[in-house]
Formats: structure tokens, sequence, C-alpha cells
DNA sequence: CAAAATTATGGACATACATTCATTTTATGA
DNA sequence: TCATAAAATGAATGTATGTCCATAATTTTG
């Protein structure tokens, strides 16, 4: 009991950093962006006044790293799930749409935080650069896994369709995040995704169902 | 010019009121929810510094007044448009969607208030309480047309399809509504409409197609 | 026209805030 | 072991904040 199992007294400046970032997050959680205070973030980090000023310029550029660190951590977290996609273009759009829907992006600790910086956003244009998940890249990639299924599938105006297909998923995965924020109590996982997929099989009948992606992700795409 | 044409000297309880919650929501859109302050609100209301505390119990009231004043005129042009809808349950979920999608809804100005308040709802749970737009009685009013049209469409698992469908429409409503948020430049209201539309037109297919619903408002629903 | 009620003012107050900085503590390297 | 660098402290400062209230201006009532 001699040494009482307390943390570290000194940390690098990196840890500190890191520190300060999670206490802001876990304040806008708690208490929620306005309140959140440089007292209040240090107390959280328990680390002294001065350290916000010695790591950050200034209370507002902590806020900003911490919405990078939000957005970095959203897209990491993204990536690494798909990673251990198939390959196949259903399997694409079936893993963003259960991994953002997966506790691990999802989750009520990151939708306050995620709505918190939105609500801020257009006050504070450093802020709005990390306030939106599901940006180009994410964009990008399942457009272009839409473009190969429009296209296999022979429809007329697949590109067209494509482009409603992304925009329309990504409006819907931004829907459920919004239900879960104001309703997550009663939000299902399940039934959110079972929506986006009858969205997406009412599209691409051969290639989605209720459930996700057609079973057998690596199908030839082109078969008839 | 000897009397400039300033605004009268005085006004009544309730137009003060109603200046005071308009200064605050003119404060959030212009400088954000946690720079707005007693001093911007009176300021933007040409009023002096007392008029808050002696109209509302204190800022928070204030804060909370002008969420319910946004709900409110919400639900009233809501109403009013749904007034001048056919009464086909196709026609109620058109002017649903349409009119949220329109400008009187979905502007720059009320898209930032929305989006303020939600950000700060989670702490503040009187704000909270005003902070969904499609609440209950919009979910209830659209389950019951789309029970309607999958009744009569005759599929089965009717309700189940009901039910998707007003979680699946809401949930897209919602994320254009944040599409608007985050890309009010390249927003399109014209193909956020047509993807509403292609989701339920893929779901109900005789009864709406790409623009909204099919022709013949009252086409009789359970002719075959 | 006086009295009462309503609407409005802005200074005063304590508190909370972001920021600064002289100082101290701890770690590192010679 | 000592000098130097890095990390950490918390008191001090000035400003901004929400709230209160004594007072004034205006309108309404009798």
């Amino acid at each position: 009991m001699k040494s009482e199992d307390r943390q570290p007294r000194r940390y690098s400046s990196e840890e500190s950093r890191r520190l300060l970032i999670e206490a802001t997050l876990d304040s806008i959680v708690d208490v929620g962006f306005s309140n959140t205070s440089i007292s209040e973030i240090v107390t959280r980090a328990r680390l002294s006044r001065g350290m916000v000023h010695l790591y950050f310029d200034n209370k507002d550029a902590l806020l900003v790293a911490a919405a990078r660190h939000s957005a970095e951590v959203y897209y990491g977290t993204l990536s690494e799930q798909l990673k251990s996609a198939g390959s196949s273009p259903q399997a694409i759009v079936e893993t963003v749409v259960l991994s953002d829907l997966g506790e691990d992006l999802l989750n009520e600790r990151s939708i306050k935080i995620w709505f918190a910086f939105r609500g801020e956003a257009h006050a504070n244009t450093a802020i709005a650069q990390y306030s939106d998940t599901r940006d180009d890249y994410l964009r990008d990639l399942i457009f272009k896994a839409f473009g190969e299924i429009a296209a296999a599938q022979g429809a007329p105006e697949s590109e067209k369709v494509a482009r409603d297909a992304t925009h329309g998923t990504l409006a819907l995965l931004e829907g459920m995040w919004t239900d879960y924020l104001l309703h997550s109590d009663s939000f299902s996982r399940a039934s959110a995704a079972r929506i986006i997929f009858r969205f997406l099989s009412a599209l691409f009948p051969r290639y989605f169902n209720l459930n996700g992606a057609m079973s057998g992700k690596d199908l030839p795409c082109t078969s008839s």
C-alpha cells in the first residue's frame, strides 16, 4: 500500500495532448459544447489550468483538435473494417452500411460528439472542416461500387441510378444517425440496416436482399 | 424629416417576447449557440439588458422558448401545406416529402437553428423536448398512409412494409437535411425528392414514380 | 387630470471565463 | 552529481457573462 497506484506523474507532450482532447470530448458528452470550459477540461484530464495553453494555442485550437481527432477515429475505424470486407461491390457497400451502424462508429458517446460539433460548425469554419462524416472519399468509394453494380445490371441510365443510390444510401445513414440521437432508446441497428437494404434491394434486386448483400460474395456480377 | 421613421418606442409584452425570441434565433444563426449571450440578444432586439429577465425567468428559459417557437413554426407550416393536399394516402406522403424539402421548412436559417438546438439537446432536456421534427404526430400520419397503400397493394407482411416505409422516408428526410447543412452549395431539392420517390416507387410501384405520387390523385387504390 | 399599472432602462454585482507567466517539479544527459 | 531541458503548476489579470434592481418613461384606468 506504500505506493498508491496513481497515474504516472508525468506525461510526454503527446500523451498530455491526447489526454486534453479526450477530456474535451468527455466534457462535450457530459455537459454539452456550450458548457465545456477550460476548467471543465483540465479537471477531467486531472491536469492544471496552464496545460491547455502549453499544448494548444487557445481553447478554440483544442476544440478543433478534438473535432479532428473524432474524424480520424471515424475514418480509421471504417478503413479497418473495410479491410476485412469482401472485394465485390456489394460486399463493400454492405460493409460500409453495417460499419456505419455498428457500435464502434455509432454509440451514445460518438453521436453526441458529432452532433455537438455539427451544431457549432457553421459558426466555426475550422470545426466545419471536420464535421462531415461520409465525405468525398467515402462517397467515391460507394459510388464506384454502385456504378459497377448498375452497369452489370444493365439498367437504363445506370450512372444516374448509381448516383441516386449513393446519395440515398448516405442520406439514409445520416437519417439513422439522427434517429439514434433523438430516440436512442427505441433505435434498432437491425431494422435500420434492413431498411437500407430494402432500399438497395429495390434498386438492385439481384445484388441485395433485406439481409444485406446476396450470398456468395464473389458471384460474377456480369452473368445473366 | 422631423419625425424619424424609427420603430415604435413601446411594445406589448407579447411583442417584446417575440422580438427577443427572434433576436435569439438570429444570434444562433450568425454567431452560433455557444456565442449567443444576453448582450448579443438584446443588441439585436434593440432592447435593453433588463428585458430578458422581465419576460423570461432566465437565459435558459428564453432559449427553450426559442426552440419551442421554432418547432411551432415547423409544424404550423407543415399543417398549413397539408391542408391544400389531396386526401389520398399517396398525396399525403407526397406533400410531407415536398414540404419538408421546400424552402419554407428547409433553408439556410432553419437548418442552422435546428442543428444548433440538436447539438445542445442532450445537455438540456427542456430543449430536447423541442429538437425533434418529424415526431409522433407526423410519424403516425404517414404510417397510416403507407398502411393503406401497402394493404391495397396486397403485398405480404404489409404492416412491416408500411413500418419500414415510414422509418425509411423519415430517415431519408433527416439525411437530406443533414446534406443541406453540410453541403448547402451543392444541394438540390429536386434530386433529394427524386431519391425519396425512387425509394417509394421501388416499394410501391403502382403508387409512386420518380416525380412523386402517380397522377390521378384519387385513383381507387383498391382496383387491380 | 391624477393614480395605478405596464413597459423599459442601464448601472451594479458577483461569478466564471480564457489567457498569461513567474515559478517549481521532474526527467535527461554529460 | 550537476546542468540543462522538458513538463507542470496555480495565482493573477482583465474581460465577459447572467442576474438583479432601483429608477424612469409611457400607457391605461378611474
